[in-house]
DNA sequence: AAATAATTGACAACATGTTGTCAATAGTGC
DNA sequence: GCACTATTGACAACATGTTGTCAATTATTT
């Protein structure tokens, strides 16, 4: 089976999408270095941040599409860090709720201004619908492959 | 400061990158798995497949853009199930020169062929512009943080 | 209500990457 | 040739993800 043009073409851009992650995977450390976090617990703290609901560790897990184990680990480190405040869950003897805490809060809205001032530089020379069509692109191919 | 239009989009691209990243491993783990190996063994095997010269593990991370030590573990991974072979290199007594091997050359082509199966049919409903041009957005946006 | 199934957090093992450090080796400049 | 520098592989520690397993808890079925 030999690849077609778009075979080729689309397996550059799987390719690139593992480098892509990788450099924006360093630059994310780097911006959250300075507040303490890392990408991953940047990443953690975005749906707690936003869904404004307290959730457990297996909602924000599906929500990110990742392991519960993993997350739950990340959640740890932030409880830790007190970025997270766990409140008893009603619902469920064993699962707490986790909500942001203020200094989380404050923390995110300071890393979103980084990130803002980041993305904002970033997508300086790129026109808005490349942008919208290669990100339409991708969640196409996502969805097909799940 | 505030997010622009094309800050936004840039965004999601970003999170669409991660979430795509994960789902690319995965589907290389699957097509992978049979051959006995995963993502991971198979990218590193595939400068050792291409370059025809003999290279060293060094070599190889700078091509493939990652950090000597993680290469170095899959390295010795893939000579423990004889995928590849150790020349010793006369220019540097402890820097073996790593070959693919008959076992190594069989995998790889008989995975490229079941790769080339999944990308085609992925790539069924796309059109060539479109991914070439989600393609060259992504290595511009990649160049630019690097 | 009792049995069964599903969800959840905790823990372990592992895969894949990172950085830091070290000794061996190779290359460079004087 | 000798001192300094850079590269290389090996090893350790760690970050981030995975899967598997377990007990506790919750939901469902009968």
């Amino acid at each position: 089976m030999k690849r077609t043009t778009k075979g080729e073409a689309l397996t550059s851009l799987v390719l690139e999408t593992f480098r892509l992650n990788g450099t924006f995977l360093a630059a994310g450390n780097l911006l959250a270095e300075p507040f303490g976090l890392t990408s991953a617990r940047w990443q953690v703290m975005g749906p707690i941040f936003e869904f404004n609901e307290p959730m457990t560790v297996a909602q924000i897990a599906r929500r990110m599409g990742l392991a519960r184990q993993g997350v739950q680990r990340i959640v740890n480190d932030l409880k830790k860090l007190e970025m997270i405040n766990f409140l008893s869950n009603p619902d469920h003897k064993s699962a707490p709720l986790i909500t942001i805490s203020e200094a989380g809060r404050k923390t995110i809205i300071e890393l979103n201004k980084a990130q803002a001032a980041w993305v904002n530089s970033l997508s300086e020379g790129l026109s808005e619908n490349q942008i919208k069509q290669a990100l339409k692109l991708m969640e196409t191919v996502r969805k097909q492959l799940e």
